[in-house]
DNA sequence: TGTGAAACCCTAACGGTTAGGGTTATCTTC
DNA sequence: GAAGATAACCCTAACCGTTAGGGTTTCACA
């Protein structure tokens, strides 16, 4: 993303992405359970305080690129074209992401994410974050004059759409059908 | 609920009981986060080892009454008058719920649980449980020939009418409000 | 070049949770 | 009613994620 000037910042990257690889790594090799965090940090070559500074808990460690997500959300409502109504903008992004997650590479990261009750469970609660930012996006959107709850409401159903896709068996078409469901929830909204 | 009929299964619900009515004491006297499990322990005089028996984490120990909760959204799908449609029993349902959860006594662990990360996490996990609970009961509807896709679809946004309207200034509105958009949604899948 | 801060390290602890293995109370069956 | 089976409970010790406290190195910048 953006190219840090400093040598401390390379360094701290460095070290971040060191961590997160590594990590990553012994995840799909032993387990999730299986590997402490101690495991990480020595086999990264760290302290385990390291490993803390740079990632809230260790269900963080998987999710790693969890900011972009909500950036994309957001921005596909920030972002789109003047006038383009907003839940087609919001059915192409759910797509786009879904497509990403459960793409090829991304299978065994999957399974793993659905073995673990602990990271199930904090990706529900990532999910609640950044239906709280998408919300936050559409309320501040001033061609979109809906009340705060039309927001929230749609807001979460996105998210839904997004959870429900990634573990359909069409997850193409199940984006689809869940769209169908918010453009009418949305319609309905109509001041 | 049920009578249990012998000593022993009395002893335990009642051993059940005293641990949940000290934790959920000490919690609100103190504060989630200033009461260990030790401390519920030895308040309410039992192991350590026996608060865990009876309950699966220290979050459990507040959300007791959840099992009532996840019978009351299935029931109100399979016991609802025959041929009554089935948005109307959720809405009226969802109404109960979200009045009980935003009555007087229960302000206090409301505002207990949305004090701690941890307990609105579990919160949430609770709330996917039910989520799929509702789905199931959804798809198995005879009266109701939807795709599973909506099922799930349509729990989830019912799910999500609740959480939103406990946490809304006017809960009953925003139940209304939502679930006005649920029905559009609910409409739009129709065979 | 010196100084402040950021990144990192180590150790020790805290708190939720569980394993292991034992004791008592209740239930069942004869 | 005695004997065995089992459920509920107890204790101790540990595991593991996480944090506090306090030190050292490395870098940025004046």
């Amino acid at each position: 993303m953006t190219e840090p000037s400093g040598r401390r910042e390379r360094k701290k990257a460095a070290t971040r992405q060191k961590i997160a690889d590594t990590a990553l790594r012994l995840f799909l090799e032993c387990g999730y359970d299986a590997v402490g965090i101690r495991d990480v940090a020595s086999e990264a070559d760290v302290a385990v305080t390291t490993v803390f500074s740079h990632f809230a808990s260790k269900e963080a460690l998987v999710f790693e690129r969890d900011q972009d997500f909500e950036q994309r959300l957001t921005r596909a409502v920030t972002d789109r074209p003047p006038h383009e109504p907003i839940i087609p903008a919001l059915h192409r992004e759910v797509h786009a992401l879904v497509r990403h997650c459960t793409a090829e590479g991304s299978a065994p990261v999957r399974r793993m994410i659905e073995g673990s009750p602990a990271l199930r469970e904090y990706e529900e609660s990532m999910s609640l974050r950044h239906a709280h930012a998408l919300a936050a996006a559409l309320s501040a959107d001033p061609h979109l004059s809906r009340s705060t709850t039309a927001c929230r409401a749609t807001a979460r159903f996105t998210i839904d759409a997004y959870a429900l896709a990634c573990r359909a068996d069409d997850p193409g078409a199940t984006v689809d059908e869940v769209f169908q469901m918010i453009k009418a929830a949305w319609e309905a909204t109509a001041a």
